[in-house]
DNA sequence: GGATCTATCGTTAGGAT
DNA sequence: TATCCTAACGATAGATC
């Protein structure tokens, strides 16, 4: 590192920062391509800068969807656990939206809740505390789905009872 | 680094391999921490090794969910038209769904295309691919959930019935 | 197997262009 | 702003405990 001993503070000056950035996030990626390579592992990355709109990800988006697919093939035991739970819920989430269907403005709340909730679920091997936060969310969506389907069947009713 | 010079293959030697996966990790791990702090910015990495069950996560797994997340904020244009087309799925989901429904052996086949749903929803900000495969998926886990909420339905108008 | 210690090599800050 | 250069500085292979 030429002169200074830097490290351990926001870099001030901007195009400082921004050649810093490109440096240091190449050779880190380097060495992480490094670490695959000698020690034959799979392994990502995900860096999100100011200066690109989405995040870079190494080494393509394809190994980071696949490396998270991966947490499927691991503890078999917990994999059908979370099968069991999730199916559980969803009986429970069902009784639950049946009781306190709500018609309110949740379209788009729980349409937004739903894409967190997508979000949320991957890479989490240890479920037992985020499937209780998913089952909040899944609940509400249970919800909306709930709405649209009644609204059809009401409509489907009138034109049947003509 | 030390004598020789390695790199660009697997370390053949399975205890030099691990005492380097451990060493170059850390090195690693550091370098992102780094250069997260002068660079003020945020990342994460995954590292599937053969010395640990999960993966290894940084900086934590809360922050992997959250730089998932991150994506909703990206392109306002997208986010929102992805909105858009997940509401419009929706309905013509639900209808195909009313239309389609197969009274099978969908519940455990639709509740893991469910887990594979969420997994490959994320990360990415070209939705366009993967929002075709995710319909499907998605579609699937309707049509289970559009299902228990007959039987239940069928159950309480027996009651009601009564 | 993990922890320490160094000699060496690789990375990179700052400057020049 | 992108490259190239080069002097430090940091990371680490191998040895030792």
């Amino acid at each position: 590192m030429g002169r200074r001993k830097v490290t351990h503070q926001l870099i001030s000056d901007n195009s400082t920062r921004r050649v810093t950035f490109r440096k240091r996030k190449d050779g880190l990626l380097k060495k992480l391509k490094e670490l695959t390579i000698l020690c034959g592992l799979r392994a990502c990355a995900i860096i999100y800068s100011d200066y690109k709109e989405g995040p870079e990800v190494w080494p393509s988006r394809n190994e980071v969807r696949v490396l998270l697919n991966r947490l499927s093939e691991l503890p078999v035991e917990k994999q059908t656990k979370y099968m069991m739970d999730q199916k559980d819920l969803m009986n429970r989430m069902i009784q639950d939206a049946k009781k306190k269907l709500e018609k309110e403005q949740m379209h788009s709340r729980a349409m937004e809740l739903g894409m967190v909730a997508s979000f949320d679920d991957l890479n989490d091997a240890d479920y037992s505390e985020d499937l209780i936060k998913a089952a909040d969310v899944v609940e509400k969506r249970i919800k909306v789905i709930r709405e649209r389907i009644e609204a059809l069947e009401s409509g489907a009713a009138v034109v049947k009872k003509d």
